[in-house]
DNA sequence: CGGTGGTCTATGGTATACCAGATATCACGA
DNA sequence: TCGTGATATCTGGTATACCATAGACCACCG
């Protein structure tokens, strides 16, 4: 009989954090109306537990970038402006070139054909323009590709910086034509690692990935206009 | 008269935040005798602050990776696996190849003239064996490229995933003939700076982290034979 | 009418008291 | 002697009370 260890680990502020967490990604931050001022005594009130572990929970957030905590004048979630979106995409780029990498050198044979698997599997969405369908497709890719990195560190990293990217595509990113090229791409990019060179795949993926930089880069305007909001200045 | 404002914005979780992290940076993780458990209490008398910043500051810590608090049981100063050190290395070396890749193509003139004088400086210390001296000089040159990407993000992942290597540099790390190596790759990736050679210069700045990562793959081991404390597991 | 300063309040920062779980210790029994 | 279980205590988790400041509001004065 083996039995595993309830409550595992799991502690208030951690609950508090992750529904913070999830709230703060589902919420719409870029619509002008929402609040982004968080009130730690309604918040506490709403969650049932005191401001203590509420606090822990939301200083957490802040080094993930989430919120940001003004001291005397509130915590207020963030609201990114195009420098920093662009930069995220750059960084993002950046591990996962290097997972790619790592993959053409490390990844079994099962775990590569499983890749193009899945890749061969959902090229049919993006030709249906199933834009939804194609764009969870899309992400289980990079993933996967993360994953075939062996290196669990690239994995989290890039975790953090992709769940800041919700709301952007959301909001921006109506793939379109994207989808197409993106297909491409991909097969580009598994070749390279069935082919086990591992420079090649490295710099396949960091085009790829860097098309979606020039992409927002191109497209946020629409949102930029109307105003960034005060708490957060702009550069460009 | 021109005043700039005081107790800019720093509150108390702030300062018992960069005090533990400077604390546990400095401090000799790897020494066997060194006690890992951190007690709030007496921590909070030794800094005089009540427990409630200091449990703020713990939580920001573990999100940086320098404690590991399990609940109902204590906050331990993190000790690195070999493993966790080498994934550090790794995504270090994706967000230095990413930089040097767009130092290539951002940096002005004056940036890449100011790179080749700091390194030409410094390679007499290399030549000197004065390894502290080039040790220094070593990081402001890899400081220098991140800075020269023009991007603000992969600085401060850079740099965050850096001060975790200062315990095991001291430990571990005599660059002994490393160095001499070093100046080599360091005058390549210039090189291939100047030449506004993206692609080069990103290939050669990764291989030349990557090159570290062998390195204290091949020493470690002296540190890991004595036995890894019980809080971490192993995996190679 | 406009500006200045005082005051009031809302809200975050901090301290502290209390609760509960984990570990150590010890007594008892096989 | 060794193992088991009760208990004592240490320590982290949580709740709450109190403090200090930012910002709003208003009265007073020019």
């Amino acid at each position: 009989m083996k039995l595993r260890p309830i409550n595992a680990g799991l502690t208030l502020k951690d609950h508090v954090y992750e529904m913070l967490r999830e709230a703060i990604i589902d919420m719409n931050v870029y619509d002008e109306n929402t609040n982004l001022r968080l009130d730690e005594r309604s918040l506490a009130e709403q969650l049932a537990v005191s401001r203590t572990p509420l606090r822990e929970a939301l200083a957490r957030l802040e080094q993930d970038g989430f919120v940001e905590i003004r001291p005397r004048r509130g915590v207020f979630v963030c609201r990114k402006s195009l420098t920093e979106i662009l930069e995220m995409i750059i960084a993002w780029a950046a591990l996962e070139s290097m997972a790619a990498s790592l993959a053409a050198i490390r990844a079994t044979d099962k775990e590569v054909e499983a890749l193009r698997k899945h890749a061969m599997r959902n090229s049919a969405s993006s030709a249906r323009a199933d834009i939804s369908e194609y764009s969870d497709a899309n992400i289980q890719f990079h993933q996967m590709i993360l994953k075939m990195s062996g290196c669990a560190l690239l994995e989290t990293m890039a975790e953090g910086l992709f769940v800041h990217m919700y709301a952007v595509r959301r909001r921006a990113l109506e793939e379109s034509n994207r989808a197409a090229q993106s297909v491409v791409d991909h097969m580009a990019i598994i070749e390279a690692i069935e082919s086990r060179d591992a420079e090649l795949a490295s710099r396949l993926t960091r085009e790829h990935t860097m098309r979606l930089h020039g992409h927002v880069r191109r497209v946020w305007y629409r949102l930029e206009t109307g105003g960034q909001p005060a708490s957060r200045e702009e550069q460009g």
